[in-house]
DNA sequence: AATGAATGAGGCTTCATTCAT
DNA sequence: TATGAATGAAGCCTCATTCAT
């Protein structure tokens, strides 16, 4: 009965394997309704196990909700702050933060996820500090470093940096929640790469040095 | 025992309130906690009646709820259709009807009930459809408006007005959003003012025709 | 302000006839939803009245719903009694009260009352005390009275008088029971006139001696 | 600790047989108050499990009614569908199927059920167009079908079998409600055998070719 | 006598959580 | 470890009844 790859017997790794598909089950569901409206016995059919085995791994429902936000979306912001090439124009830096926010979370089903924080964390203050600490303060000292980064270098004009890497934040993030809740119902009608084209156009020629010649996008 | 101010007797005057006594306590509690955790019975209990008394002024919870959205957003809206000075440019007016939209709902607690459709409405399609309708298409179509006025008349540059109208809108949600959210917990240090003085500069400056002058806020 | 008609004023003369308003009310109603799904509101306001004078002339639902069976049933049971011509054939006799039962009681709305009194006697044991009384037991006997005699007089075979009234009346309640109720859907397509005919035919077949010869319909 | 009856624990087996047990709590409760009076509460308590339990087995009020009602009479009708010798005579066939029909349905608490119809259906259309479907529809055809037998064979006159059907139906209908309800306070005193039997007679009487000879029940 | 606003008990249904196996 | 039957608290909504005017 032993397994020959590791040293565990098949039914042991299995068991290693259940939190994974609960939290992948819970994923989804709490990114399609909700937290309130996901029910815990379509979490456990979803990953296959009936509700009783939930409780194995966690305590109640608000448990696996925390565990599914620190599997998501805390590595994540990580591997954004290694990748930036630091010899480009603030321009192009900017825009590509900008774009892969988009295309490496928010079109992810991570996007949803940001939508979730948005819409549950009222009712949980404890992970609301945590998502605030790990991910906002995290991902927002990233933008912000390149507009300052601009505005030393003359690029940009002077602004507040941290005003607006809010400002620049919000429509990206409203994208998220826009994809992931039924409102507005044209919704199928927002052609997310024009709208984040138009987004980044607008941004930066607003950004931009009154002398600046126009930026082309790559 | 005749009230002195009008000729109903007291107690029919009641009447005539408790709606608004109701709505105000649906407001708040809806803002609070949401829609789907809001209890009738504590709203009733707000407005210093029974939960019966409810139900005499509104057919059931979705009603109430759409009550206190026409209350609250549909009837600005009405107002900032009605009150557009048409003489001023474009710039001025695009500039007043986003600070309006701000002061008269954003930074009320009609704020919340932006957040609290972005937030539920995927659990109450009902409730979605008529969001969409009466706020988000009439809001939507007030702001483009005045966006394909001013790239007629040469202030703008050639822009897709309701892909604009997405992105201006975007801040201003987000900025109800995080007022209403625990999420940033720093939201306090958010200057509301700054930022959307912040947001329109740019955003003005972003759509202004490349020849056009700058434009002085008043 | 005296009325010239009798010596009561208007006003109070009004008062005399809001208990036969209500009890009509009552009784349509009653008969189209039945007792529990009958709103003391609707029929307030059939009546043309608020809900709280109801209970000037009523204790309660109970009261008002024996009242309605009084003032329609009772009254309709004396007539029948009196107006049998005897020297009729005992087969022709009991052709028309059968009919008469039918005319007069099952196709008005009081053929509703005998299904309501089926219907919900069994929340209203006094009730069926009084109905079966009052009803059933004088309607019965006019019927056994007629079997008696056209037995005695060698019309139809010997038979039990009373099972054979039961007999009869089955078909004629069950009439009045599809007549006011939503089952069979097809009811529309009950030709009561066929049906009765065709039923009374069955019977006095049934019934006839077996010498006796056949008899036609007047 | 296993069950040497079969090899399942007797705790699963428990499962198996819940849906009887509430079925049975079920039709009884339904019987003796009617559809709306009836309380969920207390068929769970009368089955022995809690309020909850009862919706493990049947998504709701009305779909429990109609298990009751396929498990007690959708099931009868099936087996007198089946159960039919068709080398009979129609007069032989006609009266088992009625004697059948009180036995097996209308003398046992399911009797209950059809005057439980009769009584409720107008307010529960669902209910109505269900129970007319695959009660009533099916019932009458059976009857229907002999009938046109008979007189096909020249048995019996001719009449029209659907007209027959109903008035036939109408006194074991009427001998269900009167044991189902308060209403003949003598209700004791109807001696069911008697009335079926002489019923039947006076049907088979009223039914055969005027040139048939008498049939003597077997 | 008449009104109609207000009440609150009661029923159906959902679902997170428990626990015997 | 895994199961899934069972629980029961809680929420929405209805409507007979009351009572201040």
């Amino acid at each position: 009965m032993q397994d020959p790859i590791d040293s565990k017997p098949r039914w042991e790794r299995r068991k290693d394997a259940r939190p994974q598909e609960l939290l992948a089950a819970a994923l989804a569901l709490f990114v399609e309704r909700g937290f309130a409206s996901t029910r815990l016995e379509d979490v456990a059919k979803r990953a296959g196990v009936s509700k009783g085995t939930l409780y194995l791994y966690f305590e109640n429902k608000e448990e696996l909700f925390k565990a599914v936000v620190r599997e998501n979306i805390v590595h994540a912001i990580g591997e954004a702050e290694g990748g930036l090439a630091t010899d480009e124009s603030s321009v192009n830096l900017l825009r590509s933060i900008l774009m892969a926010w988009w295309e490496k979370v928010g079109s992810s089903s991570s996007g949803g996820l940001t939508k979730l924080m948005m819409t549950e964390s009222g009712n949980f203050p404890e992970l609301a500090v945590f998502y605030n600490e790990e991910v906002v303060a995290r991902g927002n000292a990233l933008v912000a470093r390149i507009i300052e980064r601009g505005v030393a270098r003359g690029e940009f004009r002077p602004v507040d940096a941290a005003l607006v890497t809010n400002i620049l934040s919000a429509p990206i993030i409203m994208l998220m929640m826009w994809n992931n809740s039924y409102l507005p119902c044209d919704k199928k009608n927002i052609d997310t790469q024009a709208y984040m084209a138009a987004f980044i156009e607008l941004s930066l020629r607003g950004l931009r040095a009154d002398g600046a010649v126009a930026v082309a996008a790559p």
